[in-house]
Parts: structure tokens; sequence; C-alpha cells
DNA sequence: AGCTTTAGACCTACCGGTCAGTCTTATATT
DNA sequence: AATATAAGACTGACCGGTAGGTCTAAAGCT
């Protein structure tokens, strides 16, 4: 009876299933949802295509898989921000170092999110799509909550929370953007810096100020 | 060979052309570019498949047309923009204003050109990639102009004009996103006013002042 | 033996592009 | 005006390639 008790029987599983994954990662980044196909994932993991369809039952789940696991590693790292202790532009500066760290870890990571969010939402499966739209609402969520706070301390204008959640993630999204097609001429790291060192002169200033 | 009989000369070819061309916006800016079909955009401009070959002689031409009046017409307004008279502050105001205008008056235009800049550059034939480069790189450049008039004003702090080019582009294409995603929740003109009223409030702070 | 896992041939639907043929119309001729 | 003619405009069946998904036989494990 204690044979399996929560237990794998497969402990191959997990080993398979994330070297599908990183796989799909490589095969999805470089040539879009569409022109990805099921074979060239399977045999860059290095198995067959059936095997493939052995652990996951379409291509769609298995895109959602990735994209699943993403929009949680970004939405923990905002809500981490949001909950860490210190001032609106203490959180804001250890969240866009680490969202900086993250998309240099893994670059086809960020490629992927970013092409997911252009990706005709209208081909997908509604579930899926609706999913999706609440990962981002709840990530905008936290981000206004810290957004708040800058209010009241200064670093940003007394505008719209929402709205300048908005421009602030425009402005990471924008330099993302910049830097995914030319590497070379746009240095996330750089871009994301001067971004921060502007909002402590806000701070400096005293945003709050503003009309 | 007999001489000219029966000569004709179409004289709905522009007309037709742009029928096609509104049908392929339309279907192409819902779908995107892989899902799209010649056969759908055939039907909605009224037409068989093969008279739409008559006009263009690819569906990857028929898309870059489309990409390429788009181009123009947003290089030929940051252009416009630049060689203008006054501050760098009444420029951005007006090519903020005139882009806002461009997009509200077709949303489906806005939305292909942004499928377009994440759709995978790598399916497309080289020719074309290298002209939709160019047309980036020019209207980067007059952009840069801008800002770095801008800088000398005050609107903006004394950083590298590039980057600071990029963070604007970057606030303008987030703010689109967001707008085309969810135009209910985020209503682009008022943000594109927000953003204004924040360039404003820096020049009176003095933004160059800023070490 | 019996269950899990793997492989890749096979099936099927779809779509870009072609082409042989039809319809339409401007012009020349009568 | 009526007719003839040639080229333009248009069509949709068809072809070839492709790729998602299925099936099943073989191989491995317990």
């Amino acid at each position: 009876m204690a044979k399996t008790l929560g237990l794998r029987k497969n402990p191959l599983k997990d080993e398979r299933e994330t070297a599908f994954k990183r796989a799909a990662l490589r095969v999805f980044s470089s040539k879009g949802y569409h022109k990805a196909t099921m074979q060239e994932i399977a045999l860059e993991a290095g198995f067959g295509k059936g095997t493939l369809y052995w652990y996951w039952k379409s291509k769609e789940e298995l895109y959602f898989a990735l994209i699943r696991e993403m929009h949680e590693e970004f939405l923990r790292l905002v809500g981490e921000a949001s909950k860490r202790n210190g001032s609106a532009l203490d959180k804001l500066t250890w969240l866009g170092e680490e969202i900086v760290e993250l998309y240099y870890r893994d670059r086809d990571f960020c490629k992927l999110s970013w092409k997911m969010r252009a990706e005709e939402l209208e081909t997908f499966s509604p579930q899926y799509v609706e999913e999706l739209y609440k990962y981002i609402q709840q990530t905008k969520q936290e981000l206004k909550r810290i957004i708040s706070q800058g209010i009241e301390e200064g670093v940003f204008p007394p505008f719209d929370a929402y709205y300048l959640s908005c421009m602030l993630l425009g402005l990471v999204e924008g330099m993302e953007i910049q830097w995914l097609e030319d590497s070379q001429a746009f240095d996330l790291r750089k871009g994301m810096g001067l971004a921060l060192e502007m909002l402590k002169s806000f701070q400096k200033l005293g945003m709050n100020k503003i009309v």
C-alpha cells in the first residue's frame, strides 16, 4: 500500500517535462507560436513527436504552460516588491533590478512574453485568454499599490494611480522592446538605471507639488 | 502584331486596390499575419481569391504594402513635428495629439502596427525586414532631434538623448498597448494628455538642472 | 505478464499559389 | 449604331506542401 504514496511513478517524468519545456521555450521564442512546429520542439528535446503528445495534449496547452509559468514569476516579483518594507522608491528600485535580472537570466523567456502580448488573443481558446487576463489584472493591481504610496511620498505627481501604472509599465515594456530588437543599440540595464535615476530626482523635486 | 485594338485600361484599378487593402487591413489586424487567409481577404473585399493575386503577387507583398503605408504615415508625422517652429514641448504636444488622432481614426491601423512589431521578423524575406528597419531608424532619428532640443530647453534631464527617445517611445507604445487591449479601462487620449501635462511640469521645474 | 513510455508512420485539414478558361468593356471598323 | 476584336479583369477548382494530432507496435520497467 505504501508503495508509491505521493511519489511519482516515473522519476524521469519531471525531468522530461522540463526538457520539453526548455525546448519549447527556445523554439517558440525564436519562431513565434504559429511558425513553431511540434515536430521541431520534440526533436530539440531529443524525443519523437508522439512522446511530446504523451505529456501535453495539444500545442496550445504546451504553449500556455510556458505562458503561465512566466506570468506567475512576474506576478511574484511585483507582489514581493509591494510587500517589502520601505519607500515606494525603494520598492521600485528593487523591482526594477529584479526585472532586469530576470530578463538577462533568460532572454528567451522575455522574448516569448513579449510576443505573447501581441500574439492574436483572438486565436486562442477563451479559457486560456481569461486566465491570462487575470494575471495581468493582478499584476496591475500590485503595481498600482506601489504607485499610490509613491504619490504620497512625492515620487509621482498626484495623478490617477491607475494611469500612472500604465505609463510606468509602458516605459518598462517599451525599453524591453528596444532591447529585444537590438540589444547592441539599447542596453536594458542602463535604460532601467536611467529611469530609476529620474525617479530619484522626482522625489527630490517633490512631484506631489505639481498641479 | 495588330496595333491596339480593344485596348482597355482599368479605371477601377485604384478603387479595387484600396478595396483590397481595406479588407486586408481588417483581416490582418484582427487575425494576425499567419491566421489570416488570402481567401478570406478576397471574399471580404467581394472578389475571388484569384483576383487578389492579380493585384499582388504574394501574401507577403500585400502585407508589406500595408506596413509600408503605415510607417510612411508615422514617419511623416514625426518628421513634420521635428520641422515645426517652436519649442520641443510645442512639437511634442502637436505630435502627441496627431498620433492620438491617427490611432482613433483607424484603430485597425494601430492594431496592425503593434502586431507587426512582435510578429516574427525571422519569418519574412530579408529585403522587407531591412526596409522596415530603415523606417524605424529614421523615425528614431527625428525623435532624437526633438529630444535634444528638449534637453536644452529643460523639458528633459541632461541624459543620453537616444535613451530618452527610447523611453518616450516606450511610454507611447506602452499606452497604446493598454488602450488596444482594453479601451474601456484605458483612454489613450487621457493617457497622452497626462503625459504631456507631466512634460509641461518638467519644464517649469527645469529638468536640465537635475544631476 | 502487465503497465508505462516511446516513436514515427499515417491521417486529415488547411492554405498559399496557379492556371485554364470565362466574362467584360474600350476601341476600331463598317 | 451596330458589330467585331483584343486585352483586361476575374474566377474557382486544383495542386503540393505542411503541420497538428492519432494510432499502434515495440521497447522498457516492475
